[in-house]
DNA sequence: AGCACGCCGACT
DNA sequence: GTCGGCGTGCTC
């Protein structure tokens, strides 16, 4: 900047209070002008000068329209410019959309920083002069992969997909684009991470997920930064790395629950990369083997490209079908032992169980009456053959179990787990080596015949060379939840054991019912869930529309209601009481009218921060409290506490 | 949040 | 008269 002239810096407070959530206009002191940069982080004064506040610079003016003594920056606090300006505003229209606070988007995109992990990446990078690059195609598909693994040259297998996805986004590194990879859990980083490994795309891979170790994770968010073309790969706040020269986001199975953002403002990380697509014109690709409901949505809609990826496989059988009325007494299909016994000769064999552990309950032997923690009321079970009954929620063992109604010590178990099923198949199946995978028992892989593996749903074991053969148990279990996207979820747990299949190999699946035993079969998954999205049309639900969950104080629910009554809305469930003094009001809209309402509502919550707090002679009011949630996943058993 | 401003009751 | 309680409002 040339002498003489004054220079502002716009900058956003770091601070959580949504009444500041707008930029602040101060000017740079002469010692700093030279130093300072879009991006960097600073220290402010905040009225007065005896507060001081960090703040993220976001522009830098010769002059401003702020009518108000405008006071001066105080100090640069790092001077690598951590928030590129494409982030921020991305920041800033996500907390726009979900009606939150720019500073609680950017918390979780820019990690904690680490000075002395700063300190030794910079003394050892020499920094390349950016060059930008055309950006990509500006396409956006949704990928439906029938399944299968593919065997590295190292010889372990992995899922077809991991190589699919690994393969575009080395395709983008030849491009001279970066890549950002957003996976549901720590098993699929490693599975595609191990896919880009096979490729040669080692020096290129860059983890942000929050395996890493702070002072890991900031190294790396620092190289993202530095303009590097580089994959990233993580978990779900790795959709906002500012990688440089961006050109294709991928996400996998975004209907996962562990895709679900549980900190302020609750956006889902396929909204984000829905709205960085169209703000970075890149590619976007969201892959699964049953699209979520979402994602069924934006293909109907023609948003999102349906490209089929994979082989023909096998049909998915259900074997009772045709039985959904005359459930059967023997939980293991017959075609089990004599399938699985044909298979097992010739590879290992998968089968999924809903439920860990030896028994999934416990009753009493005289009266019947279901056994129930002394301590929580959660539901006892036997976590192994013989063992003490123990809480499923709590944990604590119940030695001494004492009927509520007839005052029996004789319980019985109800339910076959993991372990029941493993000691019943491992008899049957003599001489196979018996593997029990679930939460508790972690196994990453399998191999060779003889090999008979009991799992749970999203713990199944990599088998080398595929499965011979996969069962699915305990259908019914999995449609028994009582969830919204119960059935999707159903079948996409199935289906995802199914993928580990060979693509020759024969799958079962029992407890279906009909319904989806037919869509399984004729591998109707988009069709289906598009259906169900058609129904929530008809209901006016998300995903088909949006929805704003509500809470606070009655006062702030009131306000609320009178607020939004001018608005074009859909509908208003509620309010209803959600906890000690608090009101819970659901409020539904079309898409496009979702920003006006968050607009509103986040009017309303600077308005509610501001209002009077509580002071000695008010001590008994409650404050007034009210916090929003814009995501499409309110209906899920998970946000309203089932246990499972 | 935190701090200043400002408007009514007990005080030297 | 004014000291200081605490609601109210604002933060470049």
């Amino acid at each position: 900047m040339a002498k003489g002239h004054t220079l502002y810096a716009r900058v956003v407070l770091d601070s959580p209070l949504p009444q500041l959530d707008h930029p602040f206009d101060y000017r740079v002191p002469d010692a700093l002008v030279e130093q300072i940069a879009v991006g960097q982080k600073v220290v402010v004064p905040l009225r007065a000068g005896n507060r001081r506040c960090d703040a993220w610079v976001i522009e830098l003016l010769d002059e401003i329209d702020f009518s108000g003594r405008v006071a001066d920056v105080d100090s640069i606090v790092t001077t690598v410019p951590v928030l590129p300006v494409e982030l921020y505003g991305l920041a800033r229209t996500i907390a726009d959309r979900q009606a939150g606070s720019a500073v609680d988007v950017l918390r979780l995109a820019i990690p904690p920083r680490y000075v002395r992990a700063e300190k030794a990446f910079l003394s050892a990078v020499t920094h390349d002069a950016v060059t930008k690059v055309a950006p990509a195609n500006s396409s956006r598909e949704f990928h439906l992969f029938s399944g299968g693994v593919e065997e590295l040259p190292t010889g372990r297998s992995v899922p077809r997909w991991t190589t699919s996805y690994a393969a575009a986004a080395a395709q983008q590194m030849q491009a001279d684009r970066s890549t950002i990879i957003v996976l549901p859990d720590f098993r699929d980083i490693a599975l595609v991470v191990e896919a880009l490994d096979a490729l040669g795309q080692t020096e290129h891979v860059v983890r942000l997920d929050a395996g890493l170790t702070g002072a890991a994770r900031w190294t790396n968010y620092l190289r993202v930064l530095s303009g590097e073309r580089v994959i990233v790969i993580g978990n779900r706040s790795s959709v906002y790395a500012p990688v440089a020269s961006l050109g294709l986001i991928m996400l996998w199975d975004d209907a996962n629950d562990a895709m679900r953002e549980p900190l302020a403002p609750y956006a889902h990380p396929r909204d984000v990369a829905l709205v960085r697509q169209e703000q970075a014109q890149c590619d976007l690709v969201i892959g699964g083997f049953v699209p979520g409901p979402a994602s069924a949505r934006l293909i109907s809609l023609g948003y999102l490209q349906l490209r089929e990826l994979g082989p023909k496989r096998r049909p998915l059988i259900a074997t009772d079908a045709q039985t959904e009325n005359q459930p059967s007494t023997t939980r293991i299909p017959s075609i089990v032992f004599t399938a699985g016994k044909q298979a097992i000769a010739d590879g290992p064999v998968l089968v999924q169980v809903a439920k860990p552990g030896y028994s999934t309950g416990v009753r009493c032997t005289s009266c019947g009456t279901r056994a129930n923690c002394n301590h929580c009321g959660g539901p006892l079970r036997l976590a192994r053959q013989g063992a003490n009954p123990s809480c499923r929620w709590c944990g604590r063992l119940e030695p001494n179990y004492v009927c509520r109604s007839c005052k029996s010590t004789s319980v019985a178990s109800v339910g076959a787990g993991s372990e029941k099923t493993a000691d019943e198949l491992g008899r049957a199946f003599a001489g196979a080596r018996v593997v029990v995978a679930d939460g508790a028992h972690q196994i990453e892989r399998v191999a060779g015949a003889n090999t008979l593996v009991i799992a749970t749903p999203g713990t199944e074991p990599i088998a080398d060379g595929g499965y011979a053969a996969v069962f699915v148990l305990d259908g019914e279990i999995a449609r028994a939840r009582e969830d919204m996207d119960t059935d999707q979820q159903a079948l996409n747990a199935w289906v995802s054991a199914a993928a580990l299949a060979r693509d020759d190999a024969p799958v079962y699946l029992s407890g279906t019912g009909p319904v989806l035993g037919k869509v399984l079969a004729l591998r109707e998954f988009v069709a289906f869930v598009t259906s169900l999205v058609r129904e929530r049309e008809q209901l006016g639900l998300p995903p088909a529309t949006r929805a704003a969950v509500v809470t606070g104080s009655a006062q702030a629910i009131a306000a609320v209601r009178t607020e939004i009554r001018a608005l074009p809305i859909r509908s208003i469930l509620g309010p209803v009481p959600s906890g000690p003094e608090e009101q819970r009001l659901i409020i539904t809209c079309d898409y496009k009218h979702a920003l006006e309402l968050a607009t509103t509502l986040r009017a309303l919550i600077v308005k509610t921060a501001q209002a009077p707090r509580p002071s000695a002679r008010t001590q008994g009011q409650r404050i007034s409290r009210l916090n929003v949630r814009m995501d499409d996943t309110w209906l899920s058993s998970s946000t309203t506490g089932g246990a499972s």
